[in-house]
DNA sequence: CTGTTAGCGCATTCAC
DNA sequence: GTGAATGCGCTAACAG
């Protein structure tokens, strides 16, 4: 285990000074072509890997991407973190994952060690941070970006979709289809499923339809048994129901699973429309309508923002991107049609 | 944005050295109870927080914990990282995740970058680095621990289950019951999947029941979409078939799913085995038998066995720790019971 | 139990 | 386009 070579030994391989490589390396459009070949071929030959503490250190900046998730076992986020990954490679840049469990305070307890890492940029979940994270953030040095959600007075940028307009269409359509005593079931009920409600509830509102009792949500994580129980509750304190929307799609596979139990059937007796439309439901007999939402897409989106505030002087003024949403009609809505 | 504090402030703060502060940060134990509250008083009051940077340039060493998955999308590992982010929570260490989409190749490259971070410890999946890898990670002066996997040779520590005899209690479970043309059908066929793939060979082998007809897989994603079609081609390769196992879970699904479309009565005309018992087997009708494997578990005992490996000078002399699994025999294989 | 000295590997600043 | 000096914030090694 010899020592690995620094930038001084690449230097002396190829016959310049250390800080030379240094450039070389980082910027090689400002140095000679003969210079970055030479340098190359040094790098090679010795296995040369920057030492990025050292560099952080200099600089007083990382190559980190710093990206705070609520979670790990909704699915979700796996997409979200696929997305911003495949943007990163190829890069300089690296991802940092923190773990917060859906809890603004853990988020805030955290966030001075992600600041001191002196991060490339910052993607955070949502704009239900607490006051004393948003007023760090707004003070801090490098792009942040807010994912999962749009708004008009992000704290820097946001990327995501409207989860009150996306549930309102959902819930229209279902109206539209004949549906009328429509019920809502929600797990891991956090700020984004809150919104979802929301636009349940105004939808319905709006059109004379609504009756509390025909909520049933718990902060329970989602998942297909969760939604076969509230599903089952919602029945109870609602037994007039005629259909279903839920905040996530696993849960709408296990109301589907609910109804094949009970016979009660599906779009005829009960309409189900998911949410996210993660590949399950287009599988399923019969299949489910669901909100597809862009979570992949979200996430390379974020990173790529990131860098992009980073190689261009000139911010783009652009601060919020609504990559928007897609209602997919299946069989388990088509009431009427 | 003023300038954050450093060691030498909160020392001027406490009355004592730098250095002094930095000993009553990292090891509390060592220094007297009357330090350490002025030093904590001190850092709470300038709200001191380390950089991680230069520690790790000044120690040879950081806190990271570097972590090598596969894939984001396969929910398998979503449980892993949970399990690892568990155990990290409230310790100094941090993880640091590097996603090489299944390729031995990815990860070698990878693997000169996760070196220089100087990390606590390593994780990485399976047992099929490349020789250059293995070469590279047996002269590492940090603990490597391989997961998903059971080995009596790993290059330094191996957290898993065996999915050989995990596929092989499957298969042999599924004869029991009596059936006999039972096919396997499998997705991204990683070597742990191989591994799968063997188990049900050997076992049908052994009991004059091996037909390769009845074997189709593929390298694509695993999904329920995925186990529909792959369910179809086996039947049209295997007419006779009377049962399949799957090497995940979402495959189950779908075969159960295209059962139901074709009418196929299930256990009674088809049994239907998963793997990995990912929640949502034991909620369809019937519902299907899965192989239950332990991946958060495998995930917080690789991080535990690294900060202690880090902790007690006397390693543990344990290499191989198989976390086993269990069967979960459900509706979808109670052919005779 | 606490302090002094030195240096980790690199990038910033300023020369040339 | 390239180089020299200096220091980023911290800790190893040693001294006391």
């Amino acid at each position: 285990m010899k020592k690995p070579p620094t930038l001084i030994d690449v230097g002396r391989e190829a016959g310049v000074s250390a800080i030379t490589v240094s450039r070389a390396l980082r910027t090689p459009d400002m140095v000679s072509d003969s210079l970055r070949a030479k340098v190359a071929a040094a790098v090679e030959k010795l296995g040369y890997v920057p030492d990025t503490a050292a560099s952080s250190l200099a600089s007083r900046r990382s190559n980190i991407i710093g990206m705070i998730v609520p979670s790990f076992s909704n699915i979700v986020f796996a997409d979200v973190l696929a997305g911003a990954y495949d943007a990163v490679d190829g890069t300089r840049f690296s991802i940092q994952i923190g773990n917060v469990q859906y809890s603004a305070l853990a988020e805030e307890k955290l966030m001075p060690h992600f600041i001191k890492l002196k991060p490339a940029g910052l993607i955070i979940s949502g704009t239900d941070q607490t006051s004393k994270t948003t007023d760090l953030l707004r003070d801090v040095p490098f792009p942040v970006v807010q994912i999962m959600d749009v708004s008009s007075d992000p704290i820097d940028m946001i990327v995501g979709f409207s989860n009150y307009r996306a549930m309102s269409e959902a819930v229209g359509h279902m109206i539209e289809q004949g549906f009328r005593k429509i019920g809502f079931i929600g797990g891991q009920m956090d700020p984004r499923s809150q919104q979802r409600l929301a636009g349940y509830k105004s939808t319905m509102e709006k059109h004379g339809l609504f009756d509390p009792n025909m909520i049933s949500t718990t902060t329970k994580p989602s998942s297909v048994e969760l939604g076969r129980h509230l599903f089952a509750d919602l029945l109870q304190k609602a037994p007039g129901c005629d259909a279903v929307v839920s905040n996530n799609d696993d849960l709408a596979v296990g109301v589907l699973f609910e109804c094949q139990r009970r016979n009660i059937r599906v779009p005829h007796d009960m309409g189900i429309c998911g949410f996210n439309d993660l590949g399950t439901t287009s599988q399923t007999f019969p299949p489910i309508s669901s909100v597809h939402t862009p979570r992949f897409g979200i996430g390379s989106k974020a990173v790529e923002l990131i860098i992009a505030a980073l190689e261009n002087e000139s911010r783009n003024p652009q601060k919020t991107f609504d990559l928007g949403f897609e209602l997919r009609v299946r069989a388990s809505t088509r009431h009427s049609g």
